[in-house]
DNA sequence: CTCTACTAGACAAGCACCTTGTCCATATAG
DNA sequence: CTATATGGACAAGGTGCTTGTCTAGTAGAG
């Protein structure tokens, strides 16, 4: 194995299509069709409380028109809702709705399935380093590259 | 730490994130500016000889309309050459050129930085365990999510 | 309080990339 | 020879993003 690093990046790469692939399929099979990933990465920062729709747009590396829309799109299907912000009258606080809250618990769950699979393959104890290993490489950044 | 894989899902991502952008990066940095990663992923196929238009398409996940219009860019851009088949009229092989096979290198480079990177950051060991765990769980699929 | 600089977000136009639908030339199976 | 499938081109359309511009509201300096 003369590891150059290439295998390892097609391999990053790779994992990362079985996730989101499974996610996405994981919400479909759930009754969510009208969600993309890039709708899930604004959940998590609405969830996170406080959020705005210039948040938004920095936490995906995306103009706040591009999240405008993309928010415009969540308000419409009846996962998030606007509320006026009681410290700016310019800005609107952005809240997950009852079907938001359900469909970011779908996401985790069906993340967790695709997790879990890897447990299965790799073994517990393998798998533990693996999270570890990941987790320390975490740097502040993007959630989501330019594609 | 309880790890229901959520946190391990994000990461993930975010380290395959930090990939991408490594490499596009590290391409600009070199001199190739009109290349997405995409592009990257065509070349894979390509190089790997004897490729078409419609292998290309499949390769990637999209329609072998999109996939012309994608060489189409490659060989107006000078990175691939297409040429007759011997074997079939109707298809055209596609083939890199010097600034094809170039352009590659350049990205096996900048792939292998951020590989580095990581290497530096976990230690050796660590990361050779986060190689194999990774490449462990690579499955045939597809290499590009829908994003 | 006032002036200035900045920010939230809406509106508009345009571009990049992908899609569906259609067509022709060629290939291949029966 | 006929019927079906495939490589690839052409055309039209859609989605999601961009840049540019605007208004309304915020915030710091004097």
């Amino acid at each position: 194995m003369s590891d150059d690093g290439w295998d390892t990046a097609v391999a990053v790469l790779r994992v990362a299509a079985q996730l989101v692939d499974g996610i996405q399929e994981g919400l479909e099979r759930r009754g969510f069709d009208d969600i993309r990933p890039a709708h899930g990465f604004a959940f998590v920062r609405i969830s996170a409380g406080d959020a705005t729709t210039a948040d938004v747009a920095v936490h995906l590396g995306i103009t706040k028109q591009a999240a405008g829309q993309l928010v415009d799109h969540l308000v419409t299907r009846g996962y998030v809702e606007r509320r006026p912000d009681p410290r700016d009258a310019r800005a609107r606080l952005l809240v997950l709705t009852a079907r938001g809250w359900a469909c970011t618990a779908a996401a985790e769950e069906a993340a967790a399935e695709t997790a879990e699979r890897w447990k299965r393959r790799l073994g517990p104890s393998t798998y533990r380093h693996l999270a570890t290993a990941l987790g320390a490489l975490v740097e502040p950044g993007r959630l989501r590259p330019t594609w």
